[in-house]
DNA sequence: TATCCACCGGAATTTATGGAAG
DNA sequence: CTTCCATAAATTCCGGTGGATA
């Protein structure tokens, strides 16, 4: 049933850019001028996830644009001002060596002295960047321009100060919108075709689970690996109905379970305090930290650790949520939690002594 | 209704840690 | 070894909120 995993990765770059023929001619144009050797455009490219911004991006970049013009990278895994500019500098073609410890200004000034010709810049993920004057540093390098990748373009302009806000504003946005459902199908169908043997999957159950993901392409493409996954241990020779109805709660679970392993040890415990305390019911954030409180070094006792305060016991919650992994509700006072799978556990083991 | 109080979460500040340079 | 600069995590501070109490 299924030939190909790697398929269904979510590094993998498509084979191509399906549908989003306007918004790479868009980013063409913004793109332009380095092919005389100017200085592109900035660009603000903007919509939810999973909708092929990153991907459209860096399609755009490595085929449409010819190399021997144009410099080019993605930074997204530094959040401050000084991390950028690093990550933009070690990542240009000169091979440029840079301590990572060096000051946010010098590494400014190195940059505007490495950079002699376009150089691209995408920022993907800008929403999450920590210091956004870095966007000023970038634009006093001559002939360097900046791709910023975000949620919410009107919450990230609001967060630029009046000089940065109007220059932005003025630029070119390009607004990626969800897929419809047959444009989700013409994604999902090659990776089928090279993933799976012929026939496992019919045309309408690919439009089922297009439909249902609402046009997010990474939950849909984990889903069809799920169901194909569900199909092989129940011994059917193709996928079923009841293969494909419970795929969805597969992909979303496996993709809760990899947050859950990629978070530290101090969230870890307050989401199994949630989730044994709760057994999925609605919890007071309070009583969360009170018996938090109350465990104290119990929790850590085999750790070189000591607790933390109950302000960041609501950090921990903050960030669970942000992971999908618990549910909050009440805005103000009394909030309260409760786990999304109670069946899921953190991979640590804790005691609940005495209530 | 007026006052009180616990809680939430934003923002500023401190702490822990680590690499590179002097 | 000490100093400098960086980051991420944690703590401290505090204003807004809204139920509780008199």
């Amino acid at each position: 049933m299924i030939v190909d995993h790697w398929v269904f990765a979510d590094e993998r770059p498509p084979d191509r850019v399906f549908h989003r023929h306007a918004e790479i001619e868009q980013l063409l144009r913004s793109l332009e001028p380095v092919t005389d050797g100017d200085r592109a455009e900035d660009v603000l490219i903007y919509g939810p996830s999973g909708v092929g911004k990153t991907t459209t991006a860096k399609h755009v970049l490595k085929n449409r644009i010819p190399y021997d013009h144009t410099d080019w990278t993605i930074v997204n895994s530094s959040k401050t001002r000084a991390g950028i500019l690093h990550e933009a500098i070690i990542k240009h073609p000169t091979d440029t060596a840079v301590a990572p410890n060096t000051a946010a200004d010098e590494l400014a000034a190195t940059l505007r002295r490495v950079v002699d010709r376009p150089y691209v810049v995408i920022l993907d993920e800008a929403d999450t960047i920590r210091d956004l004057s870095v966007l000023r540093d970038l634009y006093e390098v001559p002939t360097l321009s900046v791709v910023a990748i975000v949620h919410n373009h009107r919450e990230w302009l609001a967060r630029l100060d009046q000089e940065l806000q109007e220059f932005f504003s003025m630029r070119s946005q390009i607004e990626f919108q969800r897929y419809t459902t047959t444009e989700l199908v013409d994604i999902l169908e090659p990776r089928v075709e090279h993933g799976l043997e012929p026939d496992s999957i019919t045309t309408d159950q690919l439009e089922w689970v297009a439909d249902e993901v609402a046009g997010v392409a990474r939950y849909g493409i984990q889903s069809v690996l799920a169901a194909a996954e569900l199909a092989v241990e129940r011994n059917h020779d193709r996928v079923r109905e009841v293969d494909v109805r419970d795929g969805f709660d597969r992909a979303r679970a496996k993709m809760r379970e990899s947050n859950l392993r990629s978070l530290p040890f101090g969230p870890c415990v307050v989401y199994e305090l949630l989730r044994l305390e709760g057994s999925g019911d609605w919890i007071a954030g309070t009583h969360i930290q009170d018996r938090y409180e109350d465990l104290g070094d119990r929790l850590y006792a085999d750790r070189n650790q000591d607790p933390v305060s109950r302000r960041q016991v609501r950090n921990y919650l903050e960030k669970l949520q942000e992971y999908n992994l618990i549910e909050g509700r009440n805005e103000t006072c009394w909030r309260e939690y409760r786990v999304v799978d109670s069946a899921l556990e953190a991979p640590i083991e804790i005691k609940l002594t005495v209530k």
